[in-house]
Order: structure tokens, then C-alpha cells, then sequence
RNA sequence: GGGCGAUUAGCUCAGUGGGAGAGCACUACAUUGACAUUGUAGGGGUCACUGGUUCAAUCCCAGUAUCGCCCA
């Protein structure tokens, strides 16, 4: 026996252990017969080390694993890829203000003890997120696990082998990309968090709009140059002119006028004119700079004058570089003036904000400042540490991503040309069923690409398609417009750079000559050694200086800091120029541009990497198209090639879903305090809790009361334990493809009650000894109810395939949820019950066999989306299986199953039932009168006898009987234009029921009308399609019978 | 400023060139037989607005309004 419900909390650890120990979630064997088609994989968008669970990843992990699960049940062989991602700024930040806490500072700090400090968090509080991924029940090979930064230096040696090539190929692919031009070192200007005073790039800088201030400020002209200035009134008329020493410029940031080198105006402005090529003095710093003309310069704008600083801001640089200007720094790592000569020194080592006040107030006090304007501007933040980012000028590696890009695009574009947009039925061509390709590592031969058969598709020509393909618009957008992706950070948690650094020979005349002495080496611009080893380094090294003074042979010592390198010259034998290796670590986002292919082994070449790579499918949110699907698009093509040398897509489909948003469709963030823990709606949360959690550690703790408040308003109860299986029903239900989902708590607690009535259904079936037989032949089945039940299965079948293959999940779990409590509960169950508590026989053999049939595909079909408590059906329904349901075959029949006689028969009755209902209910009929069924006719049709036995307890007829006449006080109804009656002496009110039928009567006649209209007009009936018009017709031939029968019974009632 | 998207029942959202849908909420009725985490029935919508294309528009096109997101 069953219990009363699923208890997924006993259940759910239990199934998954379960899972986990049989060696599902591993791909099975290879065959000798798999084709590509026969492997299916997902790399896992991996999740930040410093991460927990939240509703982003519950709707990632539920697509993916609803796609896994699917297609495993289906027979491929599935991988899908777990791991984790280092998140360079994300961890240091956590483990340094961990360190923090305890009195201890990574500047007081070698490198060496403060990474052991991270992995010793990471081996400790990082990967909570593996654990909260198994909780939804995600089927990853867990035992494949990678980590972007390879293994933990005190991992044991099966870790080590098994995060061996995640390092080693993140310092291939530099060294690489470095090799063939793609990499490359360069001063420019980037943004500067001065926070961890880093680089990051463009991506994670976030422009906000804040409050802020114009300052105009007055630059005097140099040498007494005076010029007319136009006076405008408010229309913008020039009124008159007046003479001015000065020109007027406009700056959000006054501060950096100490590093001006210019003034620009356009080149087309009138009223500047006269002044291009004259100079400006700089107020207190009493700099002459002179006005030029650039287009960078809006005359509508402010005065039509701007200030240059070509060294702290982007446009400016872009100015200045035109104008030929020099870039003068006057902000040091963390934001503070520097001690420059030119700057006069009561600002040396003010904060910017600081050294803003006390310019405008110079301004001020000289009399040069005209106005001060408030209004919003825009202003750059650091994504992570939300300070105010300034534009700098430092040494960084860029990836030359506009040559990457152009690839990156024509891929996406050959893998939408593949399929162009589908017909009107809006079914996608099924990818993983076109694609045949297979791949080998970068070191061995491809073997040639097998082109897919035909199912209209053309295949994928090793191209990927975005779903919904409204993303490639954007994808291609910002591919087009592509900046150079500054990959360097000046962190220490990261893969350090492979470059090593020796002095440069540039300032000697080189001819191969030694030089005279060390001395005039320059230490300023390096010669840069990129390379996979210090070995390495130092052999290219020795090439390099290897006939240069004797006195100084480079033998091998590597400089321990960048002091030690710079100032000793000499190693402490005193003998050998050292290498210095670049400090900086690499961007987090280039480790995890490999991800498709390094966590399937390379740069070796794995079987793995010959099976799973292109990957299927990858699942996403748009918000990182930009910082991780086009890197990978990149470094895939770059990397992976096939026998052709022609690069290779990393996947060839990417499905990006929707963002998850609270109930009013508001972005979930701490700091509004509406976020939502999926382990709450999983395991139940109290209100109390709930509000707790919310509260705690808020940046502005002010708001905790107003968050609260919200809180137990919209939660008084908290959540109950609905179990990881509603959470995700929902999530698949809301996946519609649009742009955010809201999330609602209600529906999750409606798709826990459909656990609950999929469980109560298999309960009667348990009690009604409706096991699963083993060898039962569905298209055997005699009786038609069985026969259109086995129809609807069928039909269901293939209706979730078509939109999990198609990426429709929410039409797939409407299917599903339709199917299982509407058609199977609702109906079948009811029809099937006279039958299993009527007398034993073939009959009711049939229909228990065929009971049990159905549940089976019923928890099939639902597995993907839930598949704890259908696993637990599958296995408490019966005994002896021969596989879990995870392995179970999925249903892959189809019409063959589908009788539409049956089909046709069992619409009939359920319409009877229906009309039957429908007018009792509406006259206030109790259930428990029952009453018979006149057929008004002269013949009784047969099928009502045969279903007499349900229409009694499901419509509550007493008998059938055929009528000549309708009698009095009896309620009518038509069913395909057949008139019943219900004979009610004393119950029916007959104005009430004169008042139904005339309702019903208008109902139809209006539709008559609307069809009328159709059919008077000539145009429609010569130009549309004959079938539309036929089907009109028939329409009106239908409500036409329904008006004479039902105008029949309203005038017989008199 | 450029781009993308949304606007359909009280709420949250599907949907389609030819008969307006679901869940929740609401109303009425029911209840010892799978299930109250229930059953049956019902009410409720000019498909944002204005034009156009078409025999036919909620759907396609153009414009307007409102809201949202991304980029500058």
C-alpha cells in the first residue's frame, strides 16, 4: 500500500543516493554503432565557488536536467559536465574580508600564504552549491567535477589528476593566442577599480545614473587673446556679443582638469574659430595647453567647449591621440592625486572626490567658476566592489577579440542559415538529431564530418543557433562593436600569467654586438617571454640574449618580486640578469571561455573530448551572452579544429531562458530583500525564518523593518515543504520563451497538489490490482475506452517529445499536466471504475493492464520534470523491474497507437457527461436525485446501454429509455443534434429553464450570425482556401441543428 | 541617443492569419469509496490605441502611448 502522499523530504535524499550509486548520471558505455547523434552532452554554466543557490540556477538546472534526463531515457549517451568556477574578484573579496575579520591583511602577506588561505576556504566553505545542485535533483556526472583553477596544491593525487589539464590548458591557450598575434601587451587606457585596484573589463564596469553636478569652469586664454562670445536669449536668437578672455568648459569632474592637455572645439563652430592653435592657462597649475579643433566636441552642448584629459577619460584619450597629446597620469592605484611636479602640492594625495571640492573651490575664489548645475549624470561602477571606476593608463594584455569575433559571428550566422525560421507550426528542426559531426583533440586528425540525414534540416554545418533566435540580434550586435577584452587582473586568485620579463635591449642600436654594460638596458619596457614554463621562458631567453655580453648569461633564476628584479640587476650570486614572472592573473571569464572543451580534457586528447564536444546544447541566461557565450564561441573556434583546420563550434545550439523575477516582476536582489531561496520553497520555510534571512547582513539595515514588513505580508504563513519536484514543474511550466518569468509561489503549490492527485491516482490503481504487465501490447486493446485512453497516451507521447526537443518546455509540462489530471484522473479513472469493480473477466483484465500501462507512461513522460516522486511511483506501483525509471525507454511510439473511432466514441460520451452536468448544475439539481436519460427519437442508440454504467455514478442517470415526446418538466439537452431529455417533475423551475434554453438558443444563433456575415461575402467564399470554407458550413450546420432542437424543447415546454 | 522586448480574464501568463485559452483567484453546488493538496458547474476579455495589407487581423506591417531591459 501507498502512503496517504509523496514525502519528499524522506523520499528525495534516498532517490538521489539511489541515482548517484547506480551509475546513472554517468554516460554509459560507448557502442560500436553510436553515431555523434547517439551522445548527447551539456557543459554546466559552472557556478562561482563562493556561490549558493539561487532561483537563476533552479531554472538553469531544471532545463538542463529536464534535457539530460530526456534524452538519456531516450538511449544517448549523456554526459552533462559539472564544475565550478574560480571567480578571481568574487573570492578574493570574500576570503580577504574573511581575513579581515580575524586582524590579518594580504599586504602583510607573501602570495604564497594568502592562496593557501583561499583554497583552504574553498576546501571548506566553497562548492556549497554542488550539494544545493543535487537537491533539485540534477543528474551531473558529479564524479567529472572541474574546477577552473585545476587542483588544490594539498589535493591528493586523484583530485590532482582529474584538475591536471584545467591549468595546464588555460596556460596553452595564452601561450597560443599569444603566439598567433591574438594576445598581446599594451598601455592603454582601462577601467580601474581603485577599490581592488584592478583592471576589469568594459563588461564589468556598470554605468549608473546618479545625482551629480556640471561645474563651468572659466580657462583663461593665454596672452591677453580676447574674442566675441555670442549672447543668446531663450529661444536661442543671438541678442549681441560680448568679449571674453576666457573659455568656458563643462565637466562632471573638475578634478581632472590637473591633467588637461587641451581644450576642443568642432571644427565647424563659428564662434571658436578664431581661437584654434591659441592657448589656454590652466588655472592653478598655471599650464599653458592649447584649443584644437575635434569632432569629439558638440557645439550644442554646454558652451560647444570641452576639456581634454586624455589620460582619465575614454574620449579624451581618443582626442588626444588624434591631437598628438601627451597623457599626463595625476591618479594613483587607489584613486588618489599623485605627487607630481606639475600639480602644486597641497592636492598630493587627496582622494579624487577630495580634490574636486578644493578645485571648484580655486575656481571659485578666482573668480573663474561661471555655474554650477545640477543634474543626473552618468557615471561608471565596479559591478563587484561598486566604487566609482576611473579611467587609467597602465601595462595590460588585451585579446585582439574583433579578429576572434569575425569567426565567432559567421558561425552563429551558418547555424541559423542551417535552419531558417520553421513553417507556420512553429516546430524547430530537432538539433541533436541533425548534427553528426565528430571531433578530435587539437593534436590528432579529425576524422571527416558525417553530413546529418535529411529531415528537412540541412544540418548544422558546424554552426550554432541561438533559441530564441531574437538573441543572435544581440550576440551579433556586440560582436560587431567589439573592444579589445583587457584579460589581465592585478589580483593573486587566478591563473598567473605565463610571461616572464627581462630587460629590454631597445635602447641600444642592437646590431648583435654586446652592449657595454648593463647599465643602458631598459628596465621600463621589458622584453617579454611568453611561454608554458620558466624552463621555457629561460630557453627563449637564452636565444634571445644568447650573444650578448659575456659577463651577463641568463642560467635560470627567476626573480622573486618585481623589486628584487628591478633594483638587484644581478641574482645574489651576483653573476645573472633574472626573469621576473608577470605577477597578474588572468581574467576569470578566459579560463571559463575553454569550459566546453577543457572540462572534457584537453588539451589532451580524451576520449570525452572525440565523444562530447560540440556540446548539444548550452542552457543560459542572456545576461552573460556577452561575458561567456561569446568567449567560448571565440576560444572554441580558435582552439577545437577539425581535420580541415577549420575551427569548430562549442555547441550547436544555445537556449537562453528567461531571468527569474519576484511576484511584481522585480529583479531578485538582497538589497530590495525579495529574494527567494529555492531550498525554502523545497524544504518549507517559516515566516519568522523567512524574514530573518532576509534581513540579515543588509548592506543599508535601514530597510530591514520596511523588508520585513513586505515579508509577512506576502508570506504570513512562510512556505510549506513543496518538495524539489514542484519547484521545478513550475519553473518548466513558466519557461515559456520570453523574457523573465515571475515567479509564483501559488503555482507551486498547485503543481505540489498535482504531485499529490498523480500519487492518490496511483494509489487506486495499486488497490484496483492495475500493476504494469509485463509484455501488455497496447494495440491490443479491445474495449474502446482502453483503446482511446492508449490514443491519448499516445498522442501525449509524442506532443512532449516534439516540445522538449523543440526547447518548449512550458507547452511540454502543460501537455504533461493536461494529459495526467484532466484526461487520465479526470476522466479515464472515473470511465475505468465500473469495469475494475465489475466481475473478473477479459474486460476487466484488459483495463487494469491498461490501467497500468498508462501510469507507466504517465511517470515517464513526467520524469524529466519530476523526478523524485515519479521514480518513487515507479518503483512502490511495482515490483521487479527491470531498470529505474532514470534508465527507463522512453515513450517513443506514435500514431500507429491512435484509434479514431475510439477517439471519436469516447468525445461523444465525455460531451454527454458533459451536457448532462452542465444543465442539472445549472438548475440547481442535486447530485443526489438522480434521474433517467430520455433519448427523443425513434431509435435507442446502442452506445448508451454499453455506457450506462459510468453515466450513472458520472452524470447521475438513473436509466436510458427511448421518447417519442419530450415530457413536461424535464430539462433537454443536444448532443450531436440529438435531443435528450431529463425528466425532474418538481424540481425544475420552469422559467429558469425557458430562460437557459432561450440563453443557449441566442448563444448559438449569434455564432450563426458571425458566420452568416462570412459566407454573404462573395470575396471569402471565391478567395478563401476550401477547406476554411467547408468548414464554416459545417459549422453552421452544427449550431443550426442546435437552434431547431433546442427551439423544439423551448417550445414544448409551452 | 541606438537597440531589443512587452501590452490578451481580477492576478500571473500561454496562444494562433479563419471557432479567444490555462493556472490561481472568484461564485454556486457537492462530499463516508483514489484524491479536500478534492469533485462538478459557472461568471468574467473591443486581445493597449490608430491606421494599413488581406476575402479574413488578437496574430502580419506602420505609427502612437505606457512599461521593462541592454548598449552609449
Amino acid at each position: 500500500m501507498l502512503d496517504k502522499s509523496f514525502d519528499p523530504k524522506e523520499a528525495e535524499a534516498r532517490i538521489y543516493k539511489m541515482w548517484e550509486d547506480s551509475g546513472a548520471f554517468k554516460p554509459r558505455a560507448e557502442k560500436p554503432t553510436d553515431t555523434k547523434d547517439d551522445n548527447f552532452s551539456i557543459v554546466i554554466p559552472p557556478p562561482n565557488v563562493t556561490g549558493s543557490l539561487h532561483m537563476g540556477h533552479a531554472l538553469n538546472n531544471t532545463i538542463m536536467d529536464i534535457l539530460i534526463r530526456f534524452n538519456r531515457m531516450k538511449g544517448k549517451a549523456v554526459l552533462w559536465q559539472p564544475g565550478m568556477d574560480h571567480a578571481g574578484i568574487a573570492t578574493q573579496m570574500v576570503v580577504e574580508r574573511k581575513l579581515a575579520a580575524e586582524q590579518k591583511y594580504r599586504k602583510n602577506m607573501s602570495r604564497e600564504d594568502f592562496l593557501n588561505h583561499v583554497w583552504a576556504w574553498k576546501e571548506e566553505s566553497g562548492g556549497m552549491i554542488e550539494q544545493q545542485l543535487r537537491r533539485l535533483g540534477s543528474s551531473c556526472d558529479w564524479s567529472r567535477s572541474k574546477f577552473t583553477l585545476g587542483a588544490s596544491p594539498n589535493a591528493d593525487d586523484a583530485e590532482k589528476a582529474i584538475q591536471q589539464n584545467m591549468g595546464d590548458g588555460v596556460t596553452k591557450a595564452f601561450v597560443e593566442m599569444y603566439e598567433a598575434g591574438l594576445i598581446y601587451r599594451d598601455k592603454r587606457l582601462v577601467n580601474w577599480d581603485p577599490h581592488f585596484q584592478t583592471a576589469i573589463s568594459d563588461l564589468e564596469v556598470e554605468t549608473k545614473t546618479v545625482d551629480g553636478h556640471y561645474w563651468h569652469l572659466r580657462y583663461p586664454l593665454a596672452d591677453g587673446v580676447t574674442y566675441e562670445h555670442p549672447i543668446t536669449d531663450e529661444e536661442g536668437k543671438v541678442t549681441g556679443h560680448e568679449t571674453r578672455g576666457y573659455v568656458v568648459v563643462a565637466t562632471s569632474r573638475p578634478e581632472t582638469m590637473l591633467g588637461d592637455t587641451g581644450v576642443a572645439v568642432h571644427p565647424d563652430d563659428e564662434r571658436y574659430a578664431a581661437l584654434v592653435g591659441k592657448e589656454v592657462v590652466l588655472p592653478i597649475v598655471n599650464r599653458r595647453v592649447p584649443i584644437i579643433a575635434d569632432d569629439y566636441a558638440d557645439p550644442e552642448k554646454g558652451s560647444g567647449a570641452v576639456k581634454i584629459t586624455p589620460a582619465h577619460d575614454f574620449n579624451d584619450y581618443e582626442v588626444g591621440k588624434r591631437a598628438g597629446h601627451e597623457l599626463i597620469s595625476i591618479l594613483d592605484d587607489r584613486g588618489h592625486i599623485l605627487p607630481l611636479v606639475i600639480i602644486p602640492e597641497e592636492f598630493h594625495g587627496l582622494f579624487s572626490v577630495k580634490a574636486r571640492k578644493l578645485v571648484v573651490a580655486k575656481f571659485d575664489e578666482a573668480g573663474l567658476l561661471a555655474e554650477t548645475e545640477k543634474l543626473k549624470i552618468e557615471q561608471p561602477f565596479g559591478d563587484r566592489s561598486g566604487v566609482v571606476i576611473e579611467p587609467m593608463l597602465t601595462d595590460q594584455w588585451f585579446v585582439d577579440a574583433e579578429k576572434m569575433a569575425k569567426d565567432a559571428v559567421a558561425a552563429v550566422n551558418r547555424g541559423h542559415a542551417a535552419h531558417p525560421t520553421s513553417s507556420s507550426s512553429g516546430a524547430y528542426v530537432v538539433s541533436n538529431e541533425t548534427t553528426n559531426r565528430r571531433i578530435h583533440g587539437a593534436d590528432a586528425g579529425m576524422n571527416p564530418r558525417v553530413k546529418p540525414e535529411g529531415d528537412g534540416g540541412e544540418g548544422r554545418e558546424n554552426g550554432t543557433r541561438f533559441i530564441p533566435e531574437n538573441w543572435k540580434k544581440t550576440y551579433d550586435h556586440w560582436m560587431e562593436n567589439i573592444q579589445p577584452w583587457c584579460i589581465s587582473r592585478q589580483l593573486w586568485w587566478g591563473h598567473q600569467i605565463s610571461a616572464w620579463y627581462g630587460p629590454s635591449l631597445t635602447k641600444v642600436n642592437y646590431t648583435g654586438e654586446a652592449p657595454a654594460s648593463l647599465e643602458i638596458w631598459d628596465w621600463d619596457n621589458p622584453e617579454i617571454f611568453v611561454a608554458n614554463t620558466f624552463e621555457e621562458a629561460l630557453e627563449k631567453a637564452s636565444v634571445f640574449y644568447g650573444n650578448v655580453d659575456a659577463n651577463a648569461v641568463l642560467i635560470g633564476k627567476e626573480a622573486e618580486s618585481s623589486e628584487k628584479w628591478r633594483n638587484q640587476t644581478f641574482d645574489d650570486d651576483g653573476q645573472n640578469v633574472m626573469l621576473l614572472r608577470d605577477p597578474d592573473v588572468l581574467d576569470t571569464w578566459f579560463s571559463s571561455g575553454l569550459w566546453p572543451f577543457s572540462t572534457l580534457g584537453w588539451p589532451e586528447n580524451t576520449e570525452e573530448l572525440e565523444r562530447f564536444y560540440p556540446t548539444s546544447v548550452l542552457v543560459t541566461g542572456f545576461d552573460i551572452i556577452f561575458f561567456w557565450v561569446a568567449r567560448m564561441m571565440m576560444q572554441g573556434l580558435h582552439f577545437m579544429k577539425d581535420e580541415n583546420g577549420e575551427g569548430v563550434v562549442p555547441f550547436d545550439d544555445v537556449y537562453i531562458h528567461a531571468l527569474v523575477l519576484d511576484e511584481a516582476g522585480k529583479k531578485m536582489s538582497k538589497s530590495i530583500g525579495n529574494t527567494l531561496d529555492p531550498l525554502d520553497l523545497i524544504d518549507g520555510v517559516t515566516s519568522d525564518v523567512l524574514v530573518e534571512k532576509r534581513t540579515r547582513g543588509l548592506k543599508n539595515p535601514d530597510k530591514a523593518p520596511q523588508i520585513a514588513k513586505a515579508t509577512r505580508k506576502a508570506y504570513p504563513d512562510g512556505f510549506e515543504p513543496y518538495g524539489a519536484d514542484a519547484l521545478r514543474f513550475t519553473l518548466a511550466s513558466q519557461a515559456g520563451q520570453g523574457r523573465n518569468i515571475r515567479l509564483s509561489v501559488d503555482r507551486i503549490a498547485g503543481y505540489r497538489n498535482f504531485g499529490t492527485k498523480l500519487w492518490s491516482a496511483a494509489s487506486f490503481g495499486q488497490m484496483n490490482e492495475c500493476s504494469p504487465v509485463e509484455g501488455f501490447d497496447p494495440s491490443t486493446a479491445t474495449l474502446p475506452v482502453n483503446k482511446w485512453i492508449i490514443s491519448e497516451t499516445a498522442k501525449t507521447a509524442m506532443e512532449i517529445s516534439r516540445c522538449i526537443d523543440t526547447y518548449r518546455f512550458n507547452d511540454a509540462a502543460d501537455a504533461a499536466y493536461k494529459f495526467t489530471w484532466d484526461t487520465f484522473c479526470a476522466w479515464y479513472l472515473e470511465l475505468s471504475k465500473p469495469l475494475l469493480s465489475g466481475a473478473d473477466g477479459a474486460e476487466k483484465d484488459e483495463t487494469r493492464a491498461t490501467f497500468g500501462w498508462v501510469l507507466d507512461q504517465i511517470l515517464k513522460l513526467l520524469h524529466p520534470f519530476m523526478p523524485f516522486i515519479t521514480e518513487d511511483l515507479w518503483a512502490k506501483i511495482a515490483e521487479g523491474r527491470k531498470s529505474n525509471l532514470i534508465t527507463a525507454d522512453w515513450p517513443t511510439y506514435g500514431d500507429e497507437l491512435v484509434n479514431a473511432d475510439a477517439v471519436a466514441e469516447l468525445e461523444w460520451v465525455q460531451t454527454l457527461i458533459t451536457n448532462i452536468r452542465s444543465v442539472r448544475a445549472d438548475m440547481n439539481i442535486p447530485p443526489s436525485k438522480k434521474a433517467p436519460l430520455l433519448l427523443c427519437g425513434d431509435t435507442l442508440d446502442p452506445r448508451l446501454a454499453i455506457y450506462a454504467p459510468q453515466l450513472s455514478p458520472m452524470a447521475r442517470v438513473e436509466h436510458v429509455e427511448l421518447a417519442s415526446a419530450v415530457p413536461d418538466n424535464a430539462l433537454q439537452t443536444v448532443v450531436d443534434g440529438v435531443q435528450y431529455a431529463i425528466p425532474l417533475a418538481g424540481l425544475i423551475d420552469m422559467d429558469a429553464e425557458r430562460k437557459r434554453l432561450a440563453k443557449e438558443i441566442e448563444k448559438a444563433q449569434s455564432e450563426i450570425e458571425k458566420i452568416d456575415r462570412k459566407l454573404g461575402n462573395e470575396a471569402f467564399v471565391a478567395k478563401a482556401p476550401e477547406k476554411v470554407v467547408t468548414l464554416q458550413k459545417e459549422r453552421r450546420a452544427g449550431y443550426a441543428a442546435e437552434v431547431e432542437t433546442l427551439q423544439a424543447a423551448l417550445d414544448g415546454l409551452g
